[in-house]
DNA sequence: ATGTCAGGCCTCGCCTGA
């Protein structure tokens, strides 16, 4: 079984991009972060083509998650973190699919830092780690997929002294996102390469991609009964230089069957 | 400070978020 997370930035805008690889990839499960499409307006039609179900929570002009299948419907569990009525960023959408509880998440930004953006990132980061607990002490086989936007190490930026002021790498967030894996997750990439330098995503600005001025931001967290099934791991890095492409590349895992 | 995208409204050009 085969699960992906990519951060599309534009799922309209995206399309030909995203459906290419789909087909390229062919992977069972798919989490889309960054929609920019409120719910009327995500291409099912199109998706359903590539032979895929959906599951979505759309938003006018930005944030939208999705979750998409090649076999069972998603059977929708929650679309939102919970924690906060007010919160109304469609940041967050989870899903049964084969006996599997997917968690596919986009993770506030959260610059400029400090800030109210900032704050909001935290909360939300807290909201996560408070779910987070909740889904190991259910005892499910779960994965919490997305865009964290946070470089966990130094090891997953290419030039970790410009970022230290940085809402994706100040010393809070990365204790946050430590509080989450010391919970009892595995980072999948970072446990099949721990010395490897990997990136998700590449800037648009100053030819981020042709230097590898990356950063590690996409993640795939997994629960201990996943984490036993865990076969290969990896990142479509090409689909990052590919024509009206994303800022962010596709990441994947495989996992044995039970 | 810069740079490049996408989406949307202030709507064919500028704003914001990232």
């Amino acid at each position: 079984m085969k699960i992906a997370t990519y951060n599309v930035n534009g799922v309209n805008g995206r399309l030909p991009v995203l459906i290419k690889w789909l087909n390229e990839a062919q992977p069972d499960v798919v989490c889309l972060q960054e929609l920019k499409a409120p719910q009327e307006k995500f291409p099912l039609s199109a998706i359903e083509d590539a032979g895929y179900k959906a599951i979505w929570h759309g938003q006018k002009s930005w944030n939208g998650v999705a979750i998409l299948s090649r076999g069972d419907q998603p059977e929708e569990v929650r679309r939102a973190l919970p924690g906060d009525p007010e919160d109304v960023h469609s940041r967050y959408l989870e899903a049964e699919i084969n006996g599997i509880t997917i968690g596919c998440l986009y993770l506030p930004n959260g610059n400029p830092a400090p800030g109210p953006k900032f704050d909001y990132k935290l909360g939300w980061f807290d909201r996560l780690i408070t779910h987070g607990k909740q889904l190991l002490k259910a005892g499910k086989p779960t994965i919490l997929t997305g865009d964290y936007n946070v470089m966990p190490t130094e090891q997953d930026v290419y030039k970790p002294e410009r970022w230290l002021d940085d809402a994706l790498f100040r010393p809070e967030v990365r204790s946050a996102f430590k509080k989450l894996i010391d919970q009892g997750w595995t980072d999948a990439i970072r446990k099949l390469y721990p010395d490897e330098t990997i990136y998700t995503f590449w800037d648009y600005f100053r030819n981020a991609y042709g230097r590898n001025a990356g950063l590690r931001i996409d993640h795939f967290l997994l629960s201990p009964d996943i984490d036993r099934r865990l076969k290969a791991a990896g990142v479509d890095k090409h689909v990052r230089g590919w024509e009206k492409t994303s800022d962010h590349a596709p990441v994947w895992i495989e996992l044995k069957e039970k």
